[in-house]
RNA sequence: GGGCCCGUAGCUCAAUCGGAUAGAGCAUCAGCCUUCUAAGCUGAGGGUUAGUGGUUCGAGUCCACUCGGGCUCGCCA
């Protein structure tokens, strides 16, 4: 529908003189008597070409050359509107394409043969994912596949860094837990990982090996065993969820490659570095940033901020046109510094766009749970998934804004699962699929031939709602958040229940009977399009 | 104190790039199953969109300030 009116306006667009700069929208208007599809353009054009917009709009309405097989009724409203109401027939018979056009249906090819990358989870292999890495790795994969639907190829990538401060604590806390299982008196500092699974990894290399590691370095095999068991257990959690990364890019590779040496010549050969108390800074402030911040510590080993640097550059080196960086609202200080010096660099910053989630809180027991991963008084994803499901937990990080803070209630996510919104789309599905079972027995099929036989207001709306299926895809793209879909489908699914509760299909003429089942398999398609892209499954029972 | 995010019904949240009369779910109350799944449907009550001012034809949405909450401001990542 809303391609038929781009259409149709191509021509007004010359006639009016409306330059490229202002763009003309068709919104659907929340009060029905306001039509199918509205347009404000004669109120944005009023100011410029010096008119009354209501006078405006109706010279546009003069000059429209509409089909009226398609649009039954166009009227200038409240301030200067314009109202659109589409022909109930060619509603209907929008069912077929739908059908037609199957599981590509919702899908855009806006950004055929780009690329882009989606960075997300990135969390280092020190312990399990928490819920918090839950909400980051579910919204990421998300925005890939919504990526994915507008045409993208996309790289889902992971990054992390086994080297460093935390790795070394990281060996150290699993030695300190061998040795203590070997019967020796050892004092576990404060600042180590307090975690059961610091004592399972330690178990396990005691099974494994006896007392032979007694002397052996935290750094060594302990660091070694522990990263490996650990990444292990994080790929299997998000597997749970149905994420897969493409890449993990390791840290280390940039040192290994020389990425970070020849980035660090490259800011002192361009007077960006200075030293200063045996540390080396980058000029941050003179690229506009707060301050100059240290890129290598008085140690000689460099901050994270200058491993950043070049990772991102190697981003734009590796050719994406589209970059997604996702991190939670603890790192917000972190990436102005990294943006300001890949554009004084030369890099189009242009084409990064950093997505920050709020934090998760969970109420356990009417509590607000504290988190902390060393001290491992966090309640993991893996747990999360267990209590609730995979698709209750994908949904309800989906079904909030990305920049909202999210109250988790375990308790009320256990007790009333069955509420959650999630199976009320599912259950839409489910329902479906159980229509087709039994009209299938009684040798009823679906048929396009008679489709403008749905006319009435449940089936009107619910094949309006279906036609705006790619709109709410596209939204969501934009903005690179679930929730818009999330809301989408639930009013999808809502339309349909009421279809269902008005609209018979055994019983009904056959003719009429053929045409439901029509619009109930396009409905079944969109659904699970839908849940698709949230990583959500569509049952065929419940 | 500076920067970023948030504040909408009792609770959790929507509101399609600034559109017309701010909507759902939960909870509460009142109805609907001899026929395709009642995990559903129908109806009722519930609001000064934290506050004040501004921008304009029009503001929950944009701007300024105030209040309240979160995150952050390391030679940690």
């Amino acid at each position: 529908m809303k391609n038929y009116l781009f259409d149709l306006f191509t021509s007004v667009k010359e006639k009016f003189d409306i330059s490229d700069d202002t763009e003309i929208n068709f919104d659907i208007p929340k009060i029905e008597s306001h039509g199918d599809y509205s347009t404000n353009i004669a109120m944005l054009l009023a100011k410029k070409l010096k008119k009354n917009p209501r006078d405006l709009a109706h010279e546009i309405i003069y000059s429209l050359e509409h089909d009226l097989a398609v649009i039954s009724k166009v009227e200038v409203a409240g301030p200067g509107f314009i109202n659109f109401f589409f022909n109930p027939d060619y509603i209907s018979r929008s069912v077929k394409e739908i059908l037609e056009k199957g599981a590509k249906f919702g899908k855009t090819e806006t950004n055929l043969g780009k690329k882009a990358l989606v960075e997300f989870v990135s969390a280092n292999p020190t312990g399990p994912l928490t819920v918090g890495h839950g909400r980051n790795a579910v919204s990421g994969d998300t925005m890939a596949n919504l990526l994915e639907a507008t045409g993208y190829k996309v790289d889902r990538e992971y990054y992390f860094n086994n080297a460093g401060r935390q790795m070394r604590v990281l060996g150290n806390s699993v030695r300190l837990r061998y040795l203590e299982l070997l019967g020796e008196q050892v004092e576990f500092p404060e600042d180590h990982y307090q975690g059961q699974y610091i004592i399972d990894i330690a178990k396990g290399l005691l099974e494994k090996n006896g007392d032979t590691l007694k002397n052996e370095d935290a750094e060594g095999i302990f660091k070694d065993e522990a990263e490996k068991v650990i990444f292990e257990d994080i790929k299997k959690t998000l597997g749970r969820l149905g994420i897969k990364h493409e890449t993990f890019f390791n840290e280390n590779s940039l040192y290994e490659e020389g990425k970070i040496e020849s980035l660090l010549n490259t800011f002192k050969e361009r007077g960006l570095s200075y030293e200063k108390d045996g540390a080396v800074w980058l000029k941050l402030s003179d690229l506009g940033n707060e301050k100059d911040k240290v890129i290598v510590k008085n140690s000689g080993e460099p901050t994270y901020r200058l491993p950043d640097i070049a990772y991102h550059a190697t981003k734009f080196d590796r050719g994406y046109d589209f970059i997604v960086d996702l991190f939670g609202s603890d790192h917000t200080a972190t990436y102005p510094d990294v943006l300001a010096a890949l554009s004084e660099l030369g890099y189009d910053t242009e084409k990064v766009k950093v997505m920050i989630h709020q934090f998760v809180t969970i109420i356990k027991e009417g509590k607000a749970v504290k988190m902390s991963t060393r001290k491992a008084n966090y309640i993991t994803l893996d747990e999360l998934i267990d209590w609730v499901g995979s698709d209750v937990v994908r949904y309800f990080f989906n079904m909030r804004a990305v920049s909202t803070h999210l109250n988790f209630d375990l308790d009320l996510a256990v007790k009333h699962s069955e509420e959650n919104p999630v199976f009320y789309l599912q259950y839409a599905h489910a329902r479906i699929c159980s229509i087709i079972r039994m009209t299938t027995e009684q040798g009823l099929s679906a048929s396009s031939e008679n489709l403008t036989l749905l006319s009435t207001e449940e089936e009107q709306k619910l094949i309006k709602k279906l036609l705006f299926f790619p709109d709410a895809v596209e939204n969501a793209a934009r903005v690179l958040d679930a929730v818009v879909l999330c809301a989408y489908l639930e009013e999808l699914a809502a339309a349909f229940h009421k279809f269902y509760t008005v609209c018979r299909i055994l019983g009904s003429e056959e003719r009429l009977a053929s045409a439901r089942l029509a619009l109930v398999n396009a409905v079944k398609l969109v659904l699970a399009n839908g849940l698709a892209l949230l990583g959500v499954s569509a049952p065929e029972r419940m």
